[in-house]
DNA sequence: CGGGGCTCCTGTGCGC
DNA sequence: TGCGCACAGGAGCCCC
């Protein structure tokens, strides 16, 4: 499930290895998945184009094209964006750069998006993100002000993109156990020293997981195709019945918001 | 405006 | 053994 760390992941590997090239042809073998413009016109707009940058918010990635135009990328849950040699054999859409090798876009599940547009900090979901969690313009106290309104549970809120951008299911767990809050406690019940926690301990596990290049749970690998390595570290995602890493009470799992939901019931309060 | 629940999709893993 | 079904989940959408 690419999250903000994955993402940013996928980001600086196509920085190193494909900015730069020119996309000599589009191959859409999968036209669902591409929702702005037709995909006929999306072809057109992209081939003979070239990679200037490519930028990220939240969980999306935005690719500037020499013509002016942006290709924005949501990975969603099972989404891939891999530079190789080859075709993927599971491409939803393939393009052909030039020095002969390819970026395919992949997507089992066709949940993934991509779309050309010519401002993508206009577009809808962008302008509705919350602020970044790793820019210094997000502090303790504004994150403490924002959770003051809210009677919501954390961990959903944690999940809302439009409360803060990039943090997703698994990450909104690691987090929680990292402050030793538990998930179903209410935004606005935290006290000062557990919101200035879990302040901190957001941005430990999103640096941490970058650091470490993603996790590589359901389909998730780099922009290489390879796998990364935090998933090796996670404390409550995934390990329901197991032991906890710090008081080995059985990890918990209950459904928050119709999403699962792990967590140490003894550590986490 | 907020929250709950359904929807999109397909591979996996379980129970009968 | 094999079939069928529940489940996984990001975000949009509808409804109350």
């Amino acid at each position: 499930m690419p999250e903000l760390p994955e993402v940013e992941t996928i980001r600086r590997d196509l920085i190193r290895d494909v900015k730069g090239k020119k996309v000599k042809d589009v191959e859409i073998l999968n036209p669902r998945v591409i929702k702005e413009p037709s995909p006929s016109e999306f072809k057109r707009r992209i081939k003979g184009s070239s990679f200037r940058d490519f930028l990220r918010r939240a969980k999306v990635l935005a690719i500037k094209l020499s013509s002016g135009d942006y290709l924005v990328v949501h990975l969603r849950m099972t989404g891939q964006l891999v530079y190789s040699a080859k075709k993927e054999e599971k491409a939803r859409v393939i393009f052909d750069l030039s020095g002969g090798k390819y970026l395919s876009f992949n997507d089992q599940r066709l949940f993934a998006e991509l779309r050309l547009v010519r401002d993508w900090q206009k577009m809808k979901f962008v302008k509705g993100l919350g602020p970044e969690p790793l820019e210094k313009s997000f502090t303790a106290g504004k994150f403490g002000d924002i959770l003051k309104n809210k009677k919501t549970k954390i961990k959903p809120l944690l999940m809302d993109q439009t409360f803060i951008a990039g943090i997703g299911n698994l990450y909104a767990q690691e987090a929680l156990f990292q402050a030793g809050i538990s998930p179903g406690r209410a935004a606005n019940k935290l006290n000062d020293a557990e919101v200035k926690k879990l302040y901190t301990a957001i941005q430990k596990v999103l640096h941490d997981a970058i650091r470490y290049h993603g996790s590589s749970v359901d389909e998730y690998v780099n922009g290489r195709g390879e796998k990364g390595e935090y998933h090796l570290r996670l404390k409550v995602y995934g390990r329901e019945g197991k032991p906890c890493s710090r008081c080995k009470s059985k990890i918990k799992k209950v459904s928050m918001g119709g999403r699962g939901t792990c967590f140490c019931p003894k550590c986490q309060k």
